[in-house]
DNA sequence: CTAAAAATCTTAGTTACTAAGACAAATGTA
DNA sequence: TACATTTGTCTTAGTAACTAAGATTTTTAG
């Protein structure tokens, strides 16, 4: 019987998984579109945000997409005010993409702010203990997702 | 010093709940291309085979496609003998949409059932109160997340 | 000093989609 | 019962975003 719960337990969990991810890409392409960008954008954008300046080639590196395609995206960006490329000083191949962070906050800082609110809301709820243990089933799930990833790609490059 | 921990918890765990979802893609686009199929592909053939047969119309709206695209989706799947088109009964303008199960386990069964397992293994380590946590956890945030999107649209269509 | 490599952009072609219209079938109305 | 309207899917034209290969400039290696 426990064993039976269980098993009804990890389905649960599984699909609240698959719920949780197919949820953020609702919510974001939501975001996306609020913002004027399509998901792809947003996507890089939140990227580029996050790590600040770059060049194209690690931006490449880092998206896996074409040199080629990163130059689209920049053009994307740059037309809507929201990166710049910025000469290298040392090496004249070399640009810098550079994010405009005070018009991607001004598009973008409202709605996560809310989202932000109602986050910080829940998570208040939980004690210290509860929020550890959520941290780590997140951390482990996502060591599994990797693993899993890794083993795909290794075995497609022999 | 307790307010301060809190917020970094908190930014912590926010930040887990990105990175759970950008693995979650990367893991099914590695799943994906195992397969030899597209990111698209392997998202929609998902869907079906969790919610069953269902008519071109239904999918188009499940998915946000134009029926253009559906025609599109489906012809790629029934190339590929994932799905098929079988006219309706009664109404001879409907075609349903069924997917091909056997030959879907076939090509993506043994990949889920290594998940599965590391899952199972993983959620095995918790005990059920624990488990009854992260699910809380993980449906109050999924109804944060949808409360978000819901305002977005909401004000996007007024 | 020259060859090779690196960095980004350009070009041609592909994939997957949207929007609008075509066509057949079902439903509604007088 | 006949016709108008609606519905369901496919086709077509056009677009967005990409890949792959090559062009061009610059840096590095020998």
């Amino acid at each position: 019987m426990g064993n039976k719960l269980d098993n009804q337990t990890i389905a649960s969990i599984s699909d609240l998984g698959r719920r949780f991810s197919d949820t953020t890409i609702l919510m974001h392409e939501a975001i996306a579109q609020k913002a004027g960008l399509s998901g792809t954008d947003h996507k890089y954008l939140g990227l580029l945000m996050q790590k600040g300046a770059m060049t194209a080639g690690d931006l490449a590196k880092l998206t896996g997409l074409t040199t080629g395609a990163i130059t689209g995206l920049v053009d994307r960006l740059e037309k809507k005010n929201l990166a710049k490329r910025v000469f290298d000083g040392e090496d004249r191949r070399k640009i810098m993409i550079v994010p405009n962070t005070e018009q991607a906050m001004t598009l973008l800082g409202g709605i996560f702010a809310d989202l932000q609110h109602k986050m910080v809301n829940l998570l208040s709820t939980f004690s210290d203990d509860e929020l550890t243990l959520i941290k780590t089933y997140l951390v482990a799930t996502i060591d599994v997702m990797n693993d899993v990833t890794r083993t795909l790609q290794d075995t497609d490059n022999p």
